[in-house]
DNA sequence: CCAAGTTGTCTACTTTTCTAGACAACTTGA
DNA sequence: TCAAGTTGTCTAGAAAAGTAGACAACTTGG
């Protein structure tokens, strides 16, 4: 493409570059993580002088599309994925609707006795036995979040296993005959990742995560799992109903 | 709607002038044929200079949007309707794919004898009885042609009375189990409206009109019907496949 | 450490867009 | 016929967008 264009658009020509760096990051062009082009090398592509590209960088830096680096270069940023807080919050679902392909991958899962906490999140006894599972989650090949869930191991025996093999845990719920559940609470915090999530997420130390605490409750109003999910800041964005 | 926008947008002033006004005639605010607001009205109501507004209407005339008139006023033109001909060409659903609404109107139906050139047309012997229904068709409320049709009586008995109900050629045809059928040839020419037809189409003495005559066939390849249409050359472009 | 290459920032200039005002040419309705 | 209101076309200037070049600050790889 060319910048050519003698064509009185009433487009300012550092919009229609960004715009097609834009198309270029959501093509894969430039996949996610890539680093672009120079500015001179953009420039030059575009027929166009280094500031006016700068223009452009800056607009999809604004809006978190590429994050530039002195001395290093431009960086894309996976377009943030759109993250609606419902009460019918599935990561799959959400994932597909923009039309990017979910996915899940186990860390862990063990069986742990429940601290009064748990238990009473829960509508558990203290002590009874939870299944902790822990999974990564993923957006097409960009980790969105790492999630850990507690339920109870009586109730969902071998739950881990399942997870691992079904890779989401709607399905996993589906297994024991669950068709649907509800958000009963969610809360949402923010603060910096830890080297064991960042190493797993692909995310720079120092790096703000989103930290999503969430309890849902089953059809009949009865307490199922609770999760303390970490979101990477900068490839979501939550969108939350304010009916 | 104002233009007191301060984001910089990279989209040009003027641009987003015209962008306003094309809405307002898309979406009935500024009905076809109507006169739109002075220069200088619809410069004080975006807070903008006159000849900020004048280049927007430049552009918008330039896409046949609009037409100045010299010390009368701007008038909106009717977006034309982008009308493929094609094989299978049917006038609903050109219209519906464009996003307006198509309407038929019986003018007429009679029924008389073919002279040898329908007759030939038409596969039928000289003086067989056709139904010539003339109908008037519209996409929303906006008049685009007058067609009329010519088919066998003896095939297709009570035509006429089918199309005042259907309202639509298609329909009537299915009525008869032809579920499908084919343009075999369109002949387009143009000329200037007669008074009839001007009074009908909503359209001033003087102005030019484009003619169709097609004759369609089914899926045997027998000629099914043929017909002679005039649209109002300003609310029509005729898109003609080169393949 | 150094050289090459990158982004960040500054000044200066040109070009385009937008604003401002005046007046001509024309239409409309009283 | 005339006055009011419209679009068409000038000139002029202010504001914004784009170009051009230089150099600082920083990263990377040898």
């Amino acid at each position: 493409m060319t910048m050519t264009d003698t064509t009185a658009s009433g487009v300012a020509l550092w919009r229609r570059v960004a715009d097609a760096i834009e198309r270029g990051i959501a093509d894969g062009t430039y996949p996610a993580g890539e680093r672009l082009p120079g500015e001179m090398e953009i420039a030059e592509a575009y027929r166009v002088n280094r500031h006016t590209v700068r223009r452009a960088l800056a607009a999809l830096a604004e809006r978190g599309f590429v994050r530039a680096e002195r001395g290093s270069g431009t960086y894309v940023e996976a377009p943030r994925l759109a993250y609606p807080l419902r009460s019918r919050t599935r990561f799959s679902e959400i994932v597909g609707a923009g039309g990017r392909e979910p996915r899940g991958q186990l860390i862990s899962a063990t069986i742990e006795p429940a601290t009064r906490e748990f238990a009473k999140l829960l509508g558990l006894k203290a002590g009874a036995p939870l299944a902790r599972i822990e999974g990564l989650r993923f957006a097409d090949q960009t980790p969105i979040c790492i999630g850990t869930t507690w339920l109870s191991a009586d109730r969902f025996p071998d739950a881990g296993a399942l997870y691992e093999r079904m890779r989401s845990m709607t399905k996993v719920l589906a297994h024991f005959g669950i068709r649907d559940y509800r958000r009963a609470s969610t809360r949402v915090t923010a603060a910096i990742v830890d080297a064991a999530d960042a190493a797993r997420l692909d995310l720079d130390l120092g790096r703000p995560i989103l930290i999503v605490d969430s309890t849902d409750l089953d059809g009949e109003g009865k307490p199922l799992l609770t999760s303390h999910s970490r979101f990477v800041a900068e490839r979501v964005e939550f969108l939350v109903e304010n009916t």
